[in-house]
RNA sequence: CGCGGGAUAGAGCAGUUCGGUAGCUCGUCGGGCUCAUAAUCCGAAGGUCGUUGGUUCAAAUCCAGCUCCCGCAACCA
């Protein structure tokens, strides 16, 4: 079988604050595929970086006398060393004011121009004569003309209403407080509409690999009737536009960052040796593509982003599975940075180990529906099922050779059902996870190792022990078998524990495939696999 | 009547494609085991499947209406 190509992409997070449970539970989903594919041996490119860009950075960094660039460079090297302590492998991880970024978004700008999909449109926007410039709605302030609250020009502050700005009324610029006035703006619009007969057979096509809500999402701005939408924005801190005349505008942030996927890959392709538009090719028939994001995120990665790559004319594949999550909850409320209840990743590893974290997203986590997420929830999730059943089936097995046989595991016979059952759920696992099915994937494996823990009871090895030695030795290297296979199921969603197990019993490296012992086995160092967590 | 997703034991969920005895995990209760981190194994109790109506021999599942929750309808990402 030839190597498969599977491009991997998770969302950019945006860099002005740390990164949270939801961004946790949305990308957790990318670094099992990547993992899971690796183990297979195909070509994986894990690619995503943070997004740098946008108003929301700008206008931060004006209210703290701070650039956008530092603001951008802080959050972004945090983000890094997070996804580190996370377990997080990206075979690259960028980010969008890199040179090479810019360089790429802006040659697809032109490919644009020039392939006839953007043009040139003037619009009436918010303008202040005293600051000498266009203004966005969230430097605007005025009444609102639902509760005559004092508001912005995207949110009313007293009733959060949300608002277009020609709504809002008496309007005044933030910054120098004098009267606005309309002024004509010339932008460059995106011919979204061009696309319309495509991207409903991209539907289509995918309505069995794309998550429901994906395509349901999809399928609703279809059927609103898609619009052409403005590609750049006035705006000093982003990608320039590489037109003449557009020296003070930027590209719109969703329109570049989306581009993230498509130059990390090319960049990573490079490195390899590799032509990046062979591998990313429709008719490539070894290629999958995966991106992994939130629900937020869905109409930016069905639409635009598939718009986008059509309009380069470069036959490039569209996203053939959209991994898109719901969100998750905390204590019943809604994730709110202003309600001060958002837990940051950071918090959470400072009070689990980081396989803990990413079974319990895993296992609970919002891949169809939104979940409630608690700090008990997780303290359960941690005794009952890693503790309990997954550290208990490893240690109750080499604890007790440890004792009676000072840890050397003599070779015996294993169970013939065993062996099929665990190639078996190689390849039940193995097809969930392609199909993104993480929970039910997971699932599986922990049903092997409950199976595990119910074989050990069954065949009472502690009597054995002392009846009949050889079928003692049967029953530990067919449980010695199991903890090895264990070790490589495991890896995808818990990368440590998968390197303990291998480095107790001294096992090969991680693949995705049966993992046969031989021989006498000697253990080295045992130790708990998970400790218990008191409430 | 804007659009999408959801509602199933105390809690968290699967099952709905393609109707056929309501299932899993936690929790609770009872029992077994002593290899194991009060871990594990077996068993029990607990639900008129949001609501109303329809189709059918038969509906959690199909159809129609209604209620409630979440999200998207943006120059937030």
């Amino acid at each position: 079988m030839e190597k498969k190509d599977i491009l991997i992409g998770g969302a950019w997070p945006y860099a002005n604050y740390y990164l949270h449970v939801g961004h946790l539970a949305a990308l957790l989903p990318g670094d099992i595929l990547a993992k899971y594919y690796r183990g297979c041996g195909a070509n994986v490119f894990y690619v995503s970086g943070s997004d740098c860009h946008g108003t929301p950075i700008t206008e931060r960094a004006k209210k703290e006398g701070n650039t956008p660039e530092s603001i951008a460079t802080h959050y972004h090297e945090e983000f890094v060393k997070t996804f580190n302590n996370l377990g997080f492998e990206y075979d690259l991880y960028s980010a969008t004011m890199s040179d090479y970024h810019k360089k790429f978004v802006q040659e697809k700008f032109l490919k644009l121009i020039d392939n006839g999909y953007l043009f040139e449109k003037e619009v009436p926007q918010d303008y202040c004569q005293n600051c000498n410039k266009f203004l966005s709605d969230r430097e605007i302030v005025g009444t609102c003309p639902v509760c005559g609250g004092k508001s912005s020009g995207e949110q009313c502050d007293n009733c959060l209403t949300s608002l277009n700005s020609d709504e809002v009324l008496d309007k005044h610029c933030k910054e120098c407080g004098s009267s606005i006035v309309m002024k004509n703006n010339k932008h460059l619009y995106f011919k979204l509409t061009a696309f319309n007969k495509e991207l409903q057979q991209l539907i289509d096509d995918n309505k069995d690999r794309w998550r429901k809500n994906a395509v349901g999402e999809a399928q609703k701005y279809l059927d609103m009737g898609l619009v052409d939408r403005a590609a750049t924005r006035q705006l000093e801190w982003g990608v320039e536009v590489p037109v003449e005349g557009y020296e003070d505008k930027r590209v719109y942030v969703w329109f570049e960052a989306v581009l993230g996927y498509l130059s990390d890959t090319k960049k990573l392709c490079e490195e390899r040796g590799m032509d990046f538009y062979e591998i990313l090719s429709n008719d490539n028939k070894n290629l999958r593509t995966y991106y992994v994001h939130g629900k937020d995120n869905i109409p930016f990665h069905t639409t635009i982003f598939p718009a986008l790559m059509l309009g380069f004319k470069e036959n490039l594949r569209l996203p053939d599975y959209i991994v898109s999550s719901a969100y998750v909850n905390l204590d019943n409320e809604k994730i709110s940075k202003s309600k001060g209840n958002l837990i940051t990743c950071n918090e959470l590893l400072e009070n689990f180990k980081r396989d803990t974290l990413r079974y319990y997203f895993t296992a609970f986590g919002p891949e169809t529906k939104d979940t409630n997420c608690s700090i008990d929830d997780i303290i359960q999730v941690h005794n009952k099922f890693l503790v309990g059943v997954l550290g208990n089936f490893v240690n109750r097995n080499l604890s007790f050779i440890n004792k009676k046989f000072d840890g050397v595991i003599n070779v015996g016979n294993i169970d013939e059902e065993v062996k099929k059952y665990t190639k078996e759920t190689y390849d039940l696992v193995g097809d969930l996870i392609e199909k993104a099915e993480f929970k039910n994937a997971l699932n599986k494996i922990i049903e092997y190792v409950s199976f595990g823990n119910k074989y050990y009871d069954e065949n009472e090895p502690w009597v054995k022990i002392k009846e009949d030695i050889n079928k003692f030795n049967d029953i530990s290297y067919t449980c010695t078998y199991m903890i090895a296979n264990i070790a490589n199921l495991v890896e995808p969603f818990m990368p440590d524990t998968s390197k303990n197990i291998k480095e107790m019993l001294s096992l090969n490296d991680y693949k995705w495939e049966e993992e046969v012992i031989h021989g006498d086995i000697k253990i080295n160092d045992l130790k708990l696999l998970f400790e218990r967590i008191d409430e």
